[in-house]
RNA sequence: GGCCCCGUAGCUCAGCUGGAUAGAGCAACGGAUUUCUAAUCCGUCGGUCACGUGUUCGAAUCACGUCGGGGCUACCA
């Protein structure tokens, strides 16, 4: 149902004739693409230009020979040459039709059952627990979440897997706030919150102090436990008691670890974040590492220097000198002079466990760009250990910026914690739907009353879709600058769009009182007769291109762009073309069937991003 | 110092494995509605694609350089 590869296939033995070169029929094919400009067809072809070159000939003359050599086909319109060899491809309104109408009758929507299903491993989220989610830490879950569903909807199998931070030192910030400040009432009455108030008064302890050292000002909020003031120096030891198996100070950890869970599956919850397959945190990783040391050391890829033990770098070296320092990369730290593992070691026993507990083709990371280079060597230090048979993959992602472009951990204060900033969202859903029926109401509308949960559920779609959408819709190697009127908006390229056009399908229906079920099981006839139908079916039959490309570059952003065209074209559609007083019962016929797939395809491409659909709103 | 990323309309961003006149949204301005939901649609305005040189039929896209911003750079993750 997707075009390209039938133009693909129609081209194909025409260019393995033509070309010198059989081995460059596959790049001539990918440069069939869609066109940019409708005036120059519904797709074009580019491979006339260097075929020329290649054959020494003019670019026009090839384009038209290629015309020639076209088989009799009822994909195409006569194709057109253009410009200096463009060739213009137009599908014809026929075909268009008949596909649409077998999509309307698959229940995958026309996406292809794969030949070679992968399994995949991926790792996002991974916020340190104990802590609030800081609205930094959503571009990872959002998009692991994203790429999760969309591989697993392709007919990939995914693990997903929270790399939760939960052995640092806010475990000892606990532990001491707990031995000092708790208070008991509060703590039996309601776990969850006193830990979260005592985590907190920690830190304002701290802040307290660092300003009293006269340095708070320079220093990242984030930051604050880095300071050797009196109350961290204490967390720190209670940290380090819990790291060498305290056992006063494990029963704590063990007592708080499913009150921090609960805190974040919390905000996963009101995010419509899917649950994670597992959750292991480097706590589970950590009776791994002395043998992971130990392994590296007698396979010779790790050795001591300077009292650390270290992997070398891609490059094989352990750079000595201040000059070897300044212009290579560092080797990876497994082991700390002071006996302590690092990150590394810990992700390491992550990528052996893996391998060996779910024999992934594939490991994926949705990290931060920051981290790119650790993953560079990471990688590479991973292969030489015999991590061969897996592809890994580093999903990185740009920085979120204030929105001055500063980064945004010197933001101060609450304003950037998740938490309010869903709350905002949900608030700020719950005035949109206000406004909107009042506008109506006002105009004479017949606007339905509907219930507060009712409405209520409306706003919560409405809002954390506008916070997933405004992220999810941007490039993720781009930085994000952070603005909550952006995340917020419901006008123009927004998640509320979207809704808004899938709520406007099932209207008609309803409005109708027409059963969807037989435009699934046995579709009528399509008919194009206006413009705006022809361009619905055309991009309704792009879905499976947008949903591969996604996946084969690990990007969200294509579906949104996706989204956005078939949303635009759904609109276009309703302004032009009367489906419950369509001029024919035929044509009546025909637009609920386009209504109703384009409903579909709107909700299942929003079901991939993680955004919920209501019926109305 | 070395390496990596970024610089596109007033703002936020697409486009970057080279392709036709560089696109959206927001903002501004002007229109459309007794509606199958106006949370919509149509139109206008708005660009030396940071700058320079090169590669070629063709460069926002590739290469080199300059300027500006950010990041990483062995004992934090």
């Amino acid at each position: 149902m997707n075009p390209l590869p039938h133009l693909r296939t129609l081209f194909e033995p025409i260019l393995t004739q033509l070309a010198t070169n059989a081995a460059k029929v596959p790049d001539y094919l990918g440069m069939i693409r869609v066109s940019q400009n409708p005036e120059h067809g519904d797709y074009q072809a580019n491979f006339a230009m260097p075929l020329a070159k290649e054959l020494k000939k003019k670019p026009p003359d090839v384009a038209a020979e290629i015309i020639a050599k076209l088989p009799e086909n009822d994909l195409l319109e006569l194709p057109q040459v253009a410009g200096p060899g463009f060739i213009n491809l137009k599908l014809q309104s026929d075909w268009l039709a008949q596909q649409v109408r077998s999509m309307a009758a698959d229940s995958r929507l026309g996406i292809t059952p794969l030949a070679q299903p992968k399994k995949f491993v991926i790792d996002y989220s991974s916020p340190n627990v104990a802590k609030p989610l800081h609205v930094g830490h959503i571009r990872s879950t959002i998009i692991g979440d994203a790429l999760t569903r969309l591989l697993r909807y392709l007919g990939h199998s995914v693990i997903s897997d929270n790399h939760l931070g939960d052995w640092g030192t806010q475990f000892g910030m606990l532990i001491h706030g707990y031995r000092n400040f708790l208070v008991q009432e509060a703590y039996a009455k309601d776990p969850l919150r006193e830990l979260a108030r005592v985590y907190v008064e920690i830190r304002h302890l701290i802040a307290k102090e660092a300003e009293d050292l006269a340095i708070a000002k320079r220093v990242f909020p984030d930051d604050i436990e880095d300071l050797q003031t009196p109350t961290v120096v204490q967390c720190q030891r209670e940290t380090a008691k819990l790291h060498a198996g305290d056992p006063d100070n494990v029963a704590l950890w063990q007592e708080f670890m499913p009150h921090c869970l609960e805190a974040l599956h919390q905000v996963y919850h009101k995010l419509g974040i899917l649950p994670f397959d597992h959750e292991h945190g480097e706590s589970f990783y950590n009776p791994m590492l002395p043998g992971v040391v130990a392994d590296m050391l007698a396979k010779g890829i790790a050795f001591e220097s300077e009292g650390a033990i270290v992997v070398p770098n891609v490059k094989g070296n352990v750079p000595k000198t201040e000059e070897e320092r300044k212009k290579e990369e560092p080797p990876a730290l497994i082991r700390k002079k002071d006996g302590a593992f690092t990150y590394t070691t810990s992700d390491l026993a992550t990528i052996k466990y893996r391998i060996e507990a779910f024999q992934p083709d594939a490991m994926v990371y949705v990290v931060d760009f920051r981290q790119a280079l650790h993953f560079r060597t990471f990688f590479a230090q991973a292969r030489r250990w015999g991590c061969s048979d897996v592809a890994l993959e580093h999903v990185s992602f740009g920085a979120m910026l204030s929105r001055e472009g500063k980064p945004l951990k010197t933001r101060e204060g609450n304003a950037s914690e998740l938490l309010p900033l869903l709350d905002d969202a949900v608030e700020l859903g719950l005035r949109s739907y206000r406004e909107s029926y009042a506008q109506r109401k006002e105009f004479g509308h017949d606007v339905p009353e509907l219930s507060d949960a009712v409405i209520q559920d409306i706003a919560e779609a409405i809002g954390s879709g506008a916070v997933k959408y405004a992220d999810l819709s941007q490039n993720r190697n781009s930085d994000y600058k952070y603005d909550p009127e952006k995340m917020l908006a419901t006008e123009g390229n927004t998640a509320t769009y979207m809704q808004y056009a899938y709520a406007r399908c099932r209207a008609i229906f309803r409005k109708g009182q027409i059963d969807d079920a037989r435009f699934r099981s046995s579709p009528p006839a399509v008919m194009i007769v206006h413009p705006a139908e022809r361009t619905l079916c055309l991009q309704l039959l792009r879905f499976e291109e947008a949903l591969l490309s996604a996946a084969a570059e690990y990007m969200p952003h294509y579906i949104t762009a996706y989204l956005w065209d078939l949303a635009k074209s759904l609109s276009v559609f309703y302004e032009n073309c009367p489906v419950l007083t369509a001029e024919s019962p035929e044509l009546k016929e025909s637009r609920l069937l386009l209504v109703d797939l384009g409903g579909r395809v709107m909700k299942q491409a929003l079901d991939l991003l993680g955004i919920r659909t209501v019926e109305r709103m």
